[in-house]
DNA sequence: CTTTTGGCGCAACTCGATTGCAAAGATTAT
DNA sequence: ATAATCTTTGCAATCGAGTTGCGCCAAAAG
């Protein structure tokens, strides 16, 4: 497991007070977290930083976001040696009864065959349902 | 090709003259539509007119609405004989050239093997890249 | 010490989505 | 035909997530 330091040395993000404790909270959560989510935790941090600062992780591929039609952007902690390719591509899961929103980095994806001459860049695969805990 | 009457019909909502002109500019275009995108057609019509329309349209399974990242939910009229179930399920894909949205109904999707004891109830699938008038 | 650069807090703003309400239209009951 | 009822529409207001301008401050560079 790599430190905070080391993830940010990596990405070649710059490291703050702010950005290790939101680098923290985002690895210590499991489901993937709204800047609201954020800001109900660093309730002392304005709500700017914190979106500048998770802009500036998603612009060096430190955290990828996700839009699972809660109209909250999510935002997850990318997998070790992620690059945002298409080949790190992976799917995420939505619990329509307990909001949660988490990647699925277990689960293959399969190769999309996409009509001819189209190419992929980039994907957001949200499946929606109930997960293990909520499907009784 | 079913007659716009037909398809309200069958889907259980009222015909009117809003609704009429709103499914028929669905289905004369490739790409999904927003808000704004029907707005900017249906000049003389209010937009929360337009909005309980899709709301309508979505409810009673007319349409899909399909979340592409670009900020506006799009809207695209489902296959016939869909029922949005996970059966229904197809990919889509954005543009990041043209800002094209469009159903990729001849795709397969492979049966996602979802971890133990979840239930998968719908999906937002979203490929981006570029399609091929813009991959040059 | 002085200058430069990057990060932060505050307040304001944008814009897509949504809603309350009353008028208009359509349908059904009397 | 008229009254009561339900549905649809238009208008204006509001909500809220996301975003930005700007000045201050602290760390790094010169
Ligand atoms: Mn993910
Ligand atoms: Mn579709
Ligand atoms: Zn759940
Ligand atoms: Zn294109």
């Amino acid at each position: 497991m790599q430190t905070i330091e080391e993830i940010l040395k990596i990405k070649k993000v710059n490291n703050t007070a702010i950005r290790t404790v939101v680098l923290r909270h985002l690895l210590s959560q499991e489901k993937a977290q709204s800047l609201k989510d954020i800001e109900n935790v660093l309730v002392h941090t304005d709500r700017s930083s914190i979106f500048r600062t998770l802009k500036t992780f998603e612009k060096n591929k430190v955290i990828h976001s996700i839009e699972d039609g809660s109209g909250m952007l999510k935002y997850a902690v990318c997998a070790k040696g992620c690059n945002c390719d298409p080949k790190d591509l992976h799917y995420h899961f939505y619990c329509n009864n307990c909001n949660k929103t988490f990647c699925l980095f277990d689960i293959p994806v399969q190769n999309i065959e996409l009509p001819d001459n189209f190419k992929i860049q980039q994907a957001n695969m949200v499946v929606k349902g109930l997960c293990n805990n909520c499907n009784k």
